[in-house]
DNA sequence: AATATAGTTCGTCGGTTGGCGAAATAACGA
DNA sequence: TCGTTATTTCGCCAACCGACGAACTATATT
């Protein structure tokens, strides 16, 4: 019952289904996430972490960079039932749909990129992009 | 999305999971549920009217009882599957066996009885039962 | 060593949630 | 009709949650 209230609250929350989404047969690194969510960094990590703890998500360091992908090791059987059934309930979602979509164009940027801009000025929510002159 | 939402959140209450197991191939009225739970009816009320909403239960009336059950009609894909994961996942769990075997006695009672203890007292989990004598 | 940078942790704030009891509602029985 | 009773609605409170920025940690790069 404890893992799989876990599960279930970690399925709560739109952000942390749209990252499983995301993660579909891909790895991806902190700062995309936070890119396709446009939430602030340390949002996006606590979700990672509650996925993780929830056993839905695995992590992989590499230098300075932290990369996600879906617990593909040995994963419960009620982990991997979920995932399925997320998977399959939302495939044709219209929003799910878009950050396919998006995640495109970001993974087509550089990671560094990506992260520069971060730090620079994260006004969130602006899609329009300031003058990346530096910030303080 | 939205609909996954409702029932993900639905799902992230123990209560309302022990609800929707306790009322595997069975209907209950909503005072069995009340004592399965140990509740406040209107906990208890307010918890049925979210599985509802989620999609996941239906609700039946007759006379002044008010009977549940799992959406057997139509349920979305959507639910039907998320019924069945949480079935899968929690069949041997203690929690949810232990329910099973109370729920055994519950329904050995008539309901008329447990609705009249209920209104009696309800200093809530105290199983050791007062005197029924009349309340104000 | 000093600087820069990718993430995490911490503290805070506002909004939501789960719990309760009291009051309202609905439906039967006398 | 009047009370009884099964459930819902309402109003409240404490606990939890998601969001943020600031401060910290760890890992390059210079």
């Amino acid at each position: 019952m404890r893992q799989f209230l876990a599960i279930t609250g970690a399925l709560a929350d739109e952000g942390r289904v749209r990252t499983l989404l995301a993660l579909h047969r891909r790895e991806l690194c902190v700062c995309q996430i936070t890119e396709l969510l446009k939430l602030a960094t340390s949002t996006v990590s606590k979700h990672i972490s509650i996925l993780r703890h929830a056993g839905l998500v695995e992590v992989r360091k590499d230098g300075r960079w932290i990369y996600c992908r879906l617990s593909d090791r040995q994963p419960s059987a009620m982990a991997r039932q979920a995932m399925q059934w997320v998977q399959t309930s939302l495939q044709r979602d219209p929003r799910a749909r878009d950050d396919q979509k998006r995640l495109k164009a970001i993974l087509k940027e550089d990671p560094e990129d990506i992260c520069r801009r971060q730090m620079g000025k994260s006004p969130c929510c602006s899609s329009a992009r300031e003058t990346p002159a530096a910030a303080r």
